[in-house]
RNA sequence: GCCGGAGUGGCGGAAUGGCAGACGCGAAGGAUUCAAAAUCCUUUCCGGUUCACCCCGGGUGUGGGUUCGACUCCCACCUCCGGCACCA
C-alpha cells in the first residue's frame, strides 16, 4: 500500500490478519435472561455477553480435495452480511463454521493409497479453511468443529446411546428413558430373555434383519433417501434389495411431530411441502377381510373406505406373511416362482412405471365384509410390504393401478362412485374409465347417494361398530437405516456378546475411537473394513464373557445432525454442551444452505433435536427458526458447472484477480439469493469498478491521502436525501435478503456523491458503514483512513430519518383512460383536490379533453392521476 | 404422470395492482491521452416519422378475463428448471 490506489490484495490480507489476531468476531456465551432472549431494544454499546443473541448458521462444508467452489461463498456471504449487520444493530452474534469431515472420498483414497483418511481430511480442511478465511467471513474461529475429531464424535456416540436407551411413549408422544418402559405381565412371566427382547424391540435405535438398499459398487447399504430412482444418489450406481442385519433409528415414531412442527417454521412453503410429502401422511381406515373357509384375516389399509363395495379382488405384497399359508395346492409352484422373481428384482425394476403390471393368483378367496362377496386374492409387487399392512383391497373402477391390473388379468370392475361430469360418468359406468375423484355413491347398498366425504365418515363408523375396521393413519416415512459398511465414520458404541445379548457401552466408556488400519478395504467375505481390526473387535467383558464390537459405522448424516449444538460450547469436556449456554443461544435464528438438503439433513436434524428435547437436553422443539436456500450458480454458458463441461470458476483465481470484496459483492449482486443464476466475469469487473469508485470517492489515488472534496461540511439537501434513502433501502433489503437491490442503491449513492465537489465526511462515514457487511475489507480500510483506529464491526448501524427520504416536489403522470398523456409537478404534501386541479389544467390534457367534463378522476398520491373522459 | 418454481431489452436483473426496463454488463459516440489502459460525459426496449427538439404506435411466453388501471390478480395453454414417482 505504498500509494493511494485500491490495492485490494494488500488491504484484504491486512484486515484478515487483524480480525484473526484481534479475535474481532469472538462471541462470548451469555446467560439466558429475559433481556437476551426477547430484547426490548438491542443496545450496540452494551458488553457482548449481555446483549440479545442472534445465531446465524451456515451449512458446514464437506472438506473435499477439490476445495471451495463458487457455490459455497454465495450462502456464506449472505449469512455473513446478516451476521455483520446484526452485530452492528446490537446483537451478540454466534456465527460459526466447521467441517462435515467423515465421508467416502477420503476412504476411497485410503483404499487406493493406504493414506490414513484422517491425514487426507486434515489436509483438505487446512486448504478449505485458507480459502474460507480469504473471503473475510466473520466466523468465530475458536468455535470450529470437525465431525471426525474424537472430541466431537464422542458426543455423536453419546447421542446414539440416547437413542439406544430410549423408547417412544405413544400416549405421551415423546421419547422416554428405556428404564421407564413398562413391561407387560405376560412378557415378564416368560423370563429374562423375553424381557430383554421386548426392551430391544422398543429402543429408538434397534437392529433389524430387513431387505435394504445394497449398492455393490459402493460396497455399502444406503438409506431410502439416498436412493434416487433405483440408483445411488452418489455416483448413480445400481442398488439392489438384499436382506441384511442393520441398525435403524425409529424416526417413524416422530412422523406426526415432524409434520406438525413444520407449521411454525419460517421456511419457504416449497421446502416445508417437500418434507411433508416425504413424511406422507394419509388418513383412511383399516379393514379386515376374512379369508374364505379359513380362520385367517387380512387387514388392509385404504384411504377410500367409501369404495369398499367396488373391491373386486385383493392383492398382497409377495413378502406378506400369510401368502404361503393361503396359497392352495394348485398354485404353490407359480406363487413360489413369482415370489422368487420379485425378490430378485432391483429397486429400479420394481419402480419402473413403464412396465406392465405382473401378479399371480393364490387360489384363495376373501370375503368382502360389506356385502359378503367372495373375491380372489392375488399377489403382486405393486403392493409394497413396507407400507400400510402390505395388503390392499383392489377397487379397479377408482384406482388407476388397480384398473391397470384388472384390465391385464381380466378381473371385474364395479363402479361405485359417480362423477359429476356426465360424459365421464358414462365411461365409468361402462368400466371404460377409472375415476379417482370425489362423487356420489352408487352400487353401494344402503349408502347409495352419499357424497364421497359423507360416505367415508359413515362407513368408518359402521366398520368400527361392527368391529370390522377402524380409522387409521399411515405415513410414507420409513425408519432410518443408520449403519454403513465403511471405515471412515463414527464407530457404534455397541458390543455383541457371545450369548447373543447386544450391549451398549456406558457413557463413561466413550469415546470409542477408530482403530488404526493398514488396509481399508472391506473383508473378502464382504464384512465392513473394521472387521479386519481383530484386536479392536474382540473384547472380554469384566464378567468374563467374550464380545465383538459392532463393525458397521454411522452414516455421514450423523455428525451433521447436531453440529449446530456443539458450536455453542465446542470445548466442553464433560457434556455435549452446557444447558445454560444452550438456553442462551438456541434456536438458530437463521440457517442458510443449499436446497439439496431439503429432506435429508434437515429432517434428520429435526428428528435428533426432538429426541434431545424429549430427554430435556435442549429447550426448543425445533432447531432452525428461519431457513433460506441459496440458488445454484451456473457456468457462464448457463449450464451446471462441471469439470467435463470446462465451465468451472475457481474462487481462488477470482480473489487473486479482483479481490474477496469483489467476489462477495458480485455473488450478491447477481440476482435474488434463492434463484439459480449464471456466472459472468464481466459482472465481477462491474462490481469491482464500483468498489474502485467508492475508494476514489474518498481516497486520492495519487497521494493516498483523503480527497480534497472530503470535508467537515454540512450535506446539501439532495445528498442528504439520497443518503437517507440509501440507509432505508439497504437496511430493509438486508432484512429481506434482497442483497442485489441493496447494492444497486449503494451504486446510485456513489454515482451521485462522486460527482460532488464537496463530500461531507459524516456522509461518507455512514456510507462506509452501510457498505461494510458486503465488502468488509475495503470498508475497514476506508473507515481507518477516515480517522477511526478501531474496527467498524461494532459501530452502531446507521439510522435514517423518514422525513429526509422524501422529495419536496414530485412529478406525477397524468393519464387519460389509463394512457399517459402528460406530466405535472406537485409539492409532496399536495392534497388530492390540488393534484386533480393541476392535472386538469395541464396544457395537453386541456387539448385532449377539449372541453368535455371527465366522468371520473382517480388520484393516487405520489404516483399518478387517471382521468376517465 | 403428479407437485413446486420460473418465463421481462443483446445479457444478469428491477418494479408484486399505479410512469415497465432501476442498477450492472455489453454496445455506440464523445472528452482526456503522443497512444493505450483507466477515468469522465452522452446514447442504448422495438417500430414509425425522424433524430434539432419532439411526436405517434406497440411492448413483460401465448390466448382470454377482472379492473379506471395488470409484469403483478383469475382461467386455459406453451416452454424451461427443480422435486417426487406403483405409498393403496
Amino acid at each position: 500500500m505504498d500509494n493511494g490506489r485500491y490495492d485490494f490484495n494488500a488491504i484484504e490480507k491486512k484486515w484478515q490478519d487483524y480480525w484473526l489476531s484481534q479475535k474481532t468476531f469472538k462471541a462470548p456465551n451469555g446467560a439466558p435472561t429475559a433481556d437476551t432472549k426477547s430484547p426490548a431494544k438491542p443496545d450496540p454499546k452494551a458488553p457482548l455477553h449481555l446483549r440479545p443473541k442472534y445465531y446465524v448458521l451456515d451449512m458446514f462444508p464437506y472438506p473435499s480435495g477439490q476445495g471451495l467452489h463458487v457455490g459455497h461463498p454465495e450462502g456464506y456471504t449472505a449469512s455473513d452480511i446478516v451476521a455483520r449487520y446484526k452485530r452492528m444493530t446490537g446483537f451478540n452474534v454466534l456465527h460459526p463454521i466447521g467441517w462435515d469431515a467423515f465421508g467416502l472420498p477420503a476412504e476411497q483414497y485410503a483404499v487406493q493409497t493406504g493414506t490414513h483418511p484422517a491425514l487426507t481430511t486434515q489436509k483438505n480442511i487446512a486448504n478449505m479453511r485458507r480459502q474460507i478465511q480469504a473471503l473475510g467471513f466473520s466466523y468465530d474461529w475458536d468455535r470450529q468443529v470437525d465431525t471426525t475429531d474424537i472430541n466431537y464424535y464422542k458426543w455423536t456416540q453419546w447421542i446414539f446411546l440416547k437413542f439406544f436407551n430410549s423408547w417412544f411413549d405413544d400416549t405421551q408422544q415423546k421419547a422416554r428413558p428405556i428404564e421407564e418402559l413398562p413391561i407387560p405381565e405376560d412378557i415378564r412371566n416368560r423370563g429374562e430373555k423375553a424381557v430383554r427382547q421386548y426392551i430391544d424391540d422398543h429402543r429408538l435405535a434397534y437392529e433389524a434383519q430387513a431387505p435394504v438398499n445394497w449398492c455393490p459398487a459402493l460396497g455399502t447399504v444406503l438409506a431410502n433417501e439416498e436412493v434416487v430412482g433405483g440408483l445411488s444418489e452418489r455416483g448413480g450406481h445400481p442398488v439392489i434389495r438384499k436382506p441384511m442385519r442393520q441398525w435403524m433409528l425409529r424416526i417413524t415414531k416422530y412422523a406426526e411431530r415432524l409434520l406438525d412442527g413444520l407449521k411454525d417454521l419460517d421456511w419457504t412453503e416449497s421446502i416445508k411441502k417437500l418434507q411433508a410429502d416425504w413424511i406422507g401422511k394419509s388418513i383412511g381406515a383399516e379393514v379386515d377381510f376374512k379369508v374364505d373357509s379359513r380362520d385367517d384375516v387380512i387387514r388392509v389399509f385404504t384411504t377410500r373406505p367409501d369404495t369398499l363395495f367396488g373391491a373386486t379382488y385383493m392383492v398382497l405384497a409377495p413378502e406378506h406373511p400369510l401368502v404361503d399359508a393361503l396359497t392352495t395346492e394348485e398354485y404353490k409352484q407359480p406363487i413360489a416362482d413369482y415370489k422368487e422373481q420379485a425378490a430378485r428384482k432391483s429397486d429400479l425394476d420394481r419402480t419402473d412405471l413403464a412396465k406392465d403390471k405382473t401378479g399371480q393368483f393364490t387360489g384363495a378367496y376373501a370375503v368382502n365384509p360389506v356385502n359378503e362377496q367372495k373375491i380372489p386374492i392375488w399377489i403382486s409387487d405393486y403392493v409394497l410390504i413396507s407400507y400400510g399392512t402390505g395388503a390392499i383391497m383392489a377397487v379397479p373402477a377408482h384406482d388407476e393401478r388397480d384398473f391397470e391390473f384388472a384390465a391385464r388379468f381380466g378381473l371385474p370392475i364395479i363402479p361405485v362412485v359417480r362423477p359429476e361430469d356426465e360424459t365421464l360418468a358414462a365411461q365409468v359406468e361402462s368400466a371404460r374409465a377409472c375415476f379417482i375423484g370425489n362423487g356420489t355413491a352408487v352400487n353401494s347398498g344402503p349408502f347409495n347417494g352419499l357424497s364421497t366425504p359423507q360416505f367415508k365418515e359413515k362407513i368408518t363408523a359402521w366398520l368400527e361398530d361392527k368391529q370390522l375396521g377402524k380409522k387409521a393413519v399411515n405415513y410414507k416415512l420409513r425408519d432410518w437405516l443408520f449403519s454403513r459398511q465403511r471405515y471412515w465414520g463414527e464407530p457404534f458404541p455397541i458390543l455383541h456378546v457371545e450369548d447373543g445379548q447386544t450391549l451398549a457401552l456406558s457413557e463413561e466408556d466413550l469415546p470409542l475411537g477408530l482403530p488404526e488400519m493398514e488396509d481399508y478395504k472391506p473383508t473378502e467375505n464382504g464384512r465392513p473394513p473394521l472387521a479386519r481390526a481383530a484386536d479392536w473387535v474382540s473384547i472380554t467383558l469384566p464378567d468374563g464373557r467374550k464380545a465383538r464390537r459392532e463393525t458397521n459405522t454411522m452414516p455421514q448424516w450423523a455428525g451433521s445432525c447436531w453440529y449446530y449444538l456443539r458450536y455453542m460450547d465446542p470445548d466442553n469436556q464433560s457434556a455435549a454442551f452446557d444447558s445454560l449456554v444452550e438456553k442462551y443461544w438456541m434456536p438458530v435464528d437463521l440457517y442458510i444452505g443449499g436446497a439439496e438438503h431439503a429432506v435429508l439433513h434437515l429432517l434428520y436434524s429435526r428428528f435428533w433435536h426432538k429426541l434431545l428435547y424429549d430427554l430435556g437436553y435442549v429447550s426448543t422443539p425445533e432447531p432452525f427458526r428461519k431457513l433460506v436456500n441459496q440458488g445454484m450458480i451456473l457456468g457462464e454458458d448457463n449450464q451446471k458447472m462441471s469439470k467435463s463441461r470446462g465451465n468451472v470458476i475457481n474462487p481462488d483465481q477470482v480473489i487473486a484477480d479482483y479481490g474477496a470484496d469483489s467476489m462477495r459483492l458480485y455473488e450478491m449482486f447477481m440476482g435474488p439469493l434463492e434463484a439459480a443464476k449464471p456466472w459472468s466475469m464481466r459482472g465481477v469487473e462491474g462490481v469491482h469498478r464500483f468498489l474502485n469508485k467508492s475508494w476514489r470517492m474518498i481516497v486520492n489515488p495519487d497521494t493516498g491521502a483523503l480527497q480534497d472534496a472530503v470535508r467537515d461540511a454540512k450535506a446539501d439537501e439532495e445528498t442528504l436525501r439520497i443518503l437517507h434513502q440509501t440507509i432505508k433501502k439497504v437496511t430493509g433489503d438486508i432484512e429481506h435478503f434482497a442483497f442485489n437491490t441493496a447494492i444497486s442503491q449503494m451504486m446510485i449513492f456513489v454515482n451521485h456523491l462522486s460527482r460532488r465537489q464537496v463530500r461531507p465526511k459524516e456522509v461518507l462515514e455512514t456510507y462506509v458503514l452501510l457498505l461494510s457487511p458486503f465488502a468488509p475489507h475495503v470498508a475497514e480500510e476506508l473507515w481507518q483512513r477516515l480517522g477511526h483506529p478501531q474496527t467498524l464491526a461494532y459501530e452502531p448501524w446507521p439510522a435514517f430519518d423518514p422525513m429526509l427520504t422524501k422529495e419536496k416536489e414530485i412529478e406525477l403522470a397524468v393519464q387519460i383512460g389509463g394512457k399517459i398523456k402528460d406530466r405535472i409537478l406537485v409539492s409532496a404534501d399536495a392534497d388530492e383536490k390540488e393534484i386533480e386541479q393541476k392535472a386538469l389544467a395541464a396544457p395537453k390534457i386541456q387539448t385532449l379533453l377539449n372541453g368535455r367534463t371527465p366522468k371520473k378522476i382517480i388520484v393516487i398520491k405520489s404516483r399518478l392521476v387517471n382521468i376517465i373522459a
